[in-house]
DNA sequence: GTCAAGATTAGT
DNA sequence: CTAATCTTGACG
């Protein structure tokens, strides 16, 4: 079956309406020749910078200009000194608007993501690390980014393009399973902190661990 | 150069 | 609740 990557044109939208409708498509990776799908259940919006909560919030630096540039590239951070996380850049060059990829429910090449998952983990946490459910394996942006093998190396990725990293629209998400919360473990103004654009499937196993989950949108 | 904070996670 | 761990960006 030939990849077939979510078109630059979609990735165009603004980050906020686009969010929800990433819900149920496909994060695919190909990696050391392997592959493994996530269908995407939990994403967060972030705009540039008139968000307070964003990483553009202060205009484009050597971290952040990536998210100024056009949209559908992929945008990798390093967080807490352990972790990445994955975002997909939207809406027009020089908005700095991304879309944080925060939750994945395991679909193929689940043993790959136990393994690349593994692999990402630091010494102390091998000693004590046991395999966790499959639902546990990508329910969190760090974990996510373990599990799939993205590091910076994918930073600036082009995700249009169908080998390596990938979207792939999937079977959809019925509006009534949408949950929208603010989003998680942001700072800044009020605006910024309550602003609901975490998008989630509601009831949903593979969903972050967060009292946020009982938020509940149409 | 120095320093505080961070879109997280696992363990106590 | 807190430790782990190190990059980033602001300031001087």
């Amino acid at each position: 079956m030939p990849a077939i990557p979510l078109p630059r044109t979609l990735y165009e939208r603004r980050a906020p309406e686009l969010a929800p409708d990433l819900l149920g498509c496909l994060l695919v990776r190909e990696h050391e020749g392997r592959l493994a799908v996530g269908r995407i259940v939990e994403v967060e919006a972030y705009l540039g910078e008139e968000d307070a909560a964003s990483h553009a919030h202060r205009g484009p630096t050597p971290r952040s200009r990536i998210m100024f540039g056009p949209a559908g590239y992929a945008y990798v951070y390093f967080i807490y000194g352990t972790y990445y996380c994955l975002n997909v850049v939207t809406g027009r060059e020089g908005q700095g608007e991304a879309i944080l990829i925060r939750a994945l429910e395991p679909v193929t090449g689940i043993e790959a993501m136990y393994e690349w998952r593994r692999r990402g983990h630091r010494r102390a946490d091998e000693a004590h690390s046991h395999s966790p459910s499959p639902h546990r394996l990508a329910n969190g942006p760090g974990k996510l980014c373990q599990s799939l093998a993205i590091d910076k190396a994918l930073n600036g990725h082009d995700l249009t393009r169908g080998e390596r990293l990938w979207i792939e629209a999937g079977a959809g998400a019925s509006v009534d399973r949408i949950g929208a919360s603010p989003r998680v473990g942001v700072r800044g103004d009020e605006l910024a902190r309550s602003i609901p654009w975490r998008f989630f499937l509601a009831g949903d196993p593979c969903v972050s661990p967060t009292p946020l989950n009982r938020f509940h949108l149409g």
